[in-house]
DNA sequence: TTGACACTTAGCTAATTAACTAAATATTTA
DNA sequence: TAAATATTTAGTTAATTAGCTAAGTGTCAA
């Protein structure tokens, strides 16, 4: 029925609430990233991400064959909202600690980090 | 993992939302009225008025057999996401016209709307 | 004290959904 | 052009949950 209740239900996922905290403090997180941090298959990353997207919550910016997403900002009824959110990601030391696992990850390019995958699986 | 998650999984569900949209325009009310008007159960009323107090959402105020329900106010933190919803409830015309059916409700006390409910049920 | 009443708890069922794999689409590189 | 890569879509499965009925708890009135 109401919009809310949407964008509550986007928001009611533990996964799709960790994709908006990166987003806090991360500016612009390639979907691969994401897809690496949150530890999930790329299809699933990309339904969350989709998700979100349809909810005005995140942006995605298409560059070549990678999808760049960021915090949501054109929408102002949402606004305030995520900052909301933001202040909650803040107070949340667990959430805290889980996002310093994506230090690794965006420290290198989306190719650096394919790379690192293809290394990885090639161990096994 | 963060409270932030149960909150929002508390109020991503389309009844639970029309309580709290209930309690943000009518400063309190029974559980019976809010039963009545939802159209479930007094089980399943009771279950989600449960999970809003659970959250901080809304208290309640017991007084001999009744219970009365009213928008959280204790919880500081999660009044700015409350006054937001309050906006959202207002520009949200299919549950304005929703909220429109509680009058009947509200313009009784509690044990008048039983003697009502009695009466229909005796027609039957 | 007995019965009616208001609400909650327990247990069940049907619907929803988060995750996966496989296949499709779109873009770049060899 | 063919192969590789990044993401999305489709379809399946397992877990979650909103709703129900029935039973339990506490309060009031006859």
């Amino acid at each position: 029925m109401t919009g809310a209740e949407n964008v509550f239900k986007a928001l009611g996922d533990r996964n799709r609430l960790r994709i908006l905290a990166a987003l806090l403090c991360h500016k612009e997180l390639c979907a691969c990233q994401i897809h690496e941090w949150l530890g999930v298959t790329g299809a699933t990353a990309s339904k969350h991400l989709g998700l979100l997207v349809d909810n005005g919550l995140i942006e995605s910016r298409k560059e070549g064959r990678w999808v760049h997403y960021r915090a949501g900002q054109n929408n102002p009824a949402i606004r305030p909202l995520i900052n909301w959110i933001k202040k909650q990601v803040e107070i949340d030391n667990a959430l805290q600690s889980d996002l310093k696992k994506l230090e690794p990850v965006t420290s290198c390019t989306p190719l650096e980090l394919r790379k690192k995958q293809r290394d990885r699986a090639a161990c096994c």
